[in-house]
DNA sequence: CATGTTACGTTATAATATAACATAATAGAT
DNA sequence: ATCTATTATGTTATATTATAACGTAACATG
């Protein structure tokens, strides 16, 4: 079932899903100061738990936080992602396979595969 | 040919090989603070440098850096991990054609593809 | 309705990273 | 050899990202 969402949270996905790029969590904050959100706090806890639930991911090298886009999203921790350099925008990856590549690519280091997170920068078809 | 490093670089980049887990900058200036390093950024500055000849790689996701063990490495921009959960310890994986992978795992998405950074967690052999 | 859990508001502070500026060392070109 | 452009340095200050800590409120459920 959906976990149903607090204020705080619905108003930090809204400002996540109302967005193109990627945001930083001082940014979402700037944005939704205005709906009685006042610290970073409220933002972190409210992004803390949107990740939890997979509606929200961190893109780890850019320190920013994207909606996701597929409902009850599987990926509550590996992650994917194709990121544009020029107009910044963030495609998620679903392929199903990838983590099954990745653990047998674990496994050539006798590593047991548990999560992962891929980042590939380029540029996106609409900017080519 | 090998770019002659400064001191402060030798400093930072042997204060990485000394470690076994990758290290946070700020844990870096307090290694290194008794040979005479005293702020973030020489510390930083050295980094900047090292990942710009491939010495030192980040961990993004761990806001961390490694010294990478291997002579010459190609991977000043694209890197891939496997990050051992107990014991911390950064194992590269240099499969060489893993970039073509993700060359067609982007052309899939018309995306031109340019650097990635994967990041695989789980546990080591040695943790096994 | 008592109780444990989860969320909230708020203030403070930690952890990570960069800006800015003056000075010093270095490497080539003339 | 020296001028000049580039790169590195030292230092102080500040920006950016993220958590700690504490008291209170809302809420589910036994």
């Amino acid at each position: 079932m959906e976990p149903s969402l607090t204020n705080n949270q619905k108003i930090v996905l809204q400002a996540l899903e109302d967005s193109e790029q990627p945001l930083g969590a001082y940014s979402i904050l700037f944005n939704i100061e205005k709906k009685g959100i006042k610290s970073p706090q409220q933002v972190y806890r409210a992004l803390d738990k949107l990740i939890e639930i997979g509606a929200v991911h961190k893109i780890e090298s850019l320190n920013s936080y994207i909606a996701c886009k597929h409902k009850d999203c599987k990926a509550r921790e590996s992650t994917s992602f194709l990121i544009c350099q020029e107009c910044q925008k963030v495609y998620e990856v679903l392929e199903s396979d990838l983590s099954d590549k990745f653990i047998k690519l674990s496994q050539v280091s006798n590593f047991k595969y548990s999560t992962h997170n891929l980042e590939i920068f380029g540029i996106c078809d609409l900017c080519n």
